[in-house]
RNA sequence: GGCCCAUUCGUCUAGUGGUUAGGACAGCGGCUUUUCAAGCCGUUAACGGGAGUUCGAUUCUCCCAUGGGCUACCA
């Protein structure tokens, strides 16, 4: 039976690679009917916090990442949290000592930070001397009674070469004489991570380690400790790590590295998991576009990366740009409308929603038009409210010569404006679509042996008042006729106005 | 400093002992067009270096260089 585990840390938001890291090990257990764990790792009770676990838990919700087996779910391992399984490690760690395995280290912090800035100074590696390894009984009862706190080192042994072939970079070795006796516990009731973890993972059978390339040099350690309780090493999978562009590790400096900071800005989750799976890892072909569900059926360990993989903003926006428009539109409003929201452009009553200057109620269909003005257009749904300005506002703000297109004489546009508008004034209010705007707006530009240009520009920018915005006829359509009417006046007085001052 | 890992276009990557080294994003150019976006067409751009093995190496081996990770009473 497939197990795999993400065991993050709450000692911060849910950081982007820590989503990925989840994202391979959920896809590794669905591809072989196993069974996904979360395991969250708050030895560090000082720097653990809730608001970090709801942050994580939060986050892979919204990817749509579900676990079998973890904090909320339960399951035949509980408890999933490391602070509520504190008793369950101590036996283990009285077993090592019996075994002398394990020994108490009096050094306090300050020494073994002195030590290591000395070491580091003289340009010798940084190792831990090893005054506390052979201690004898009664030296350390003298310690014990003389009131020194202790910590518990592993006793690593000498001479040995450790060998695992990892799923992704294949056979990694080890030589104990590198390691030092790490401390694996403050205290027979206080362990740290690299103990807690081997205990933790064999208890809740976990099959596939699957985490960042930062942990290749935990694995010596936790080898040992395998061996030293006898139990199964699992099978590693070390991914390749995410990268700032400067190509270090992805960092809060360079990016956002909060997961939900994404959601913020307007990413949608899809695109988040689409642009993640294939960050170390591709299917073999061209293809780039899968749900999770599809990447549930193609994933394989085999044919992820081994090289790191720079964060590629730009990418992610073409996959949110992508998914977005392939989205319903119905979805997609529903997406929106919180950004119009907190914009301050509309305001939820009861069921539907109303624009807040005006009072106007919102029908469904309405706000869903006005929405897929934009819908081919951003790249994330934060963008929204900006290029809407201009269904919302009253009064567009905009400068005269804006209106003139291409150097056009200005007499010619107000005549490209006329015909506008009495194109306009002849569609009754409801038949007063886009494609019904097109035909007349046409027709009339032809009869009347003017350019498309000269009617369409000033008319497009007298409705939005922007240089560059989706076309007239569906902008209009989405003002209706009496709006769009009165903002063809608006133009022409402002030309009036300009053109007069002159 | 020590240990470990990596190295194909700017970026994500495919790929093979003999390929015009392929795709995608970004860029650039064009078409379309009232603008933007989209779409379509085109285009710039890569095998880190040196030995060796071989008829032939981007591909296999070794060395070097570069980059990165770890080196906590964090995880």
């Amino acid at each position: 039976m497939i197990r795999t585990r993400i065991a993050p840390s709450p000692t911060g938001y849910f950081h982007i690679g820590t989503a990925r890291t989840a994202l391979f090990n959920y896809l590794f257990a669905k591809k072989n009917n196993g069974v996904f764990i979360v395991r969250i790792e708050d030895t560090d009770i000082e720097r653990s916090k809730k608001e970090f676990e709801d942050d994580i838990l939060e986050g892979l919700k919204w990817l749509g990442i579900q676990w079998d087996e973890g904090p909320g779910t339960g399951g035949e391992c509980a408890p999933y949290r490391q602070s509520e399984r504190m008793s369950s490690y101590t036996p283990f760690l009285r077993q090592l000592a019996d075994k002398d395995l394990v020994y108490p280290c009096y050094c306090s912090k300050e020494e073994l930070e002195q030590e290591r800035e000395m070491q580091v100074l003289s340009k010798q590696p940084p190792r831990y001397s090893g005054t506390c390894a052979d201690l004898s009984a009664s030296q350390r009862a003298a310690m014990k009674s003389s009131g020194k706190s202790s910590t518990l080192r592993f006793r690593i042994p000498r001479n040995r070469v450790l060998s695992v072939v990892d799923h992704i970079r294949g056979e990694l070795t080890f030589d104990t004489n590198t390691l030092d006796d790490f401390i694996i516990a403050k205290d027979f009731d206080a362990p740290l991570y690299n103990f807690a973890v081997v205990i933790d993972d064999y208890q809740m059978k976990i099959s596939h380690i699957i985490r960042g390339e930062e942990h290749i040099s935990n694995i010596p350690k936790q080898i040992l400790l395998d061996e030293a309780f006898g139990f199964t090493v699992p099978e590693f999978a070390h991914l390749p790590l995410i990268l700032n562009p400067d190509r270090t590790k992805l960092s809060k400096r360079q990016n956002k590295v909060s997961l939900l900071e994404y959601r913020t800005e307007g990413y949608l989750p899809q695109a988040l998991v689409n642009f993640m799976a294939l960050l170390g890892w591709n299917p073999g072909n061209d293809r780039e576009l899968f749900t999770l569900e599809e990447l549930e059926k193609e994933f394989s360990l085999e044919r992820v990366n081994k090289s790191g993989a720079i964060f590629d903003l730009q990418k992610l926006e073409w996959f949110n740009a992508m998914y977005i428009r392939g989205m319903s539109l119905p979805e997609l409003t529903s997406w929106c409308i919180p950004y119009l929201i907190e914009e301050g452009y509309i305001v939820r009553e009861g069921e539907s929603y109303s624009v807040s200057t005006d009072g106007r109620r919102l029908s469904q269909t309405e706000l869903e038009s006005i929405v897929r003005l934009e819908q081919e257009r951003i790249h994330r749904l934060r963008e929204i409210p900006h290029r809407l300005s201009y269904v919302f506002t009253q009064e567009l703000e905009y400068d005269a010569a804006l209106l003139i297109w291409k150097k056009t004489p200005v007499e010619e546009i107000k005549q490209g404006l006329l015909i506008a508008y009495s194109s306009l004034q002849k569609i009754s209010a409801d038949e007063y679509s886009p494609e019904n705007l097109e035909d007349q707006l046409k027709k009339e530009i032809q009869s009347a042996g003017m350019k498309n240009g000269v009617v369409l520009w000033p008319l497009r920018v007298a409705l939005t008042g922007l240089a560059a915005s989706p076309s007239p006829f569906e902008v209009a359509s989405v003002l209706g006729k009496k709006r769009s009417v009165e903002r063809i006046k608006d133009a022409e007085k402002k030309l009036q106005f300009e053109t007069g001052e002159k």
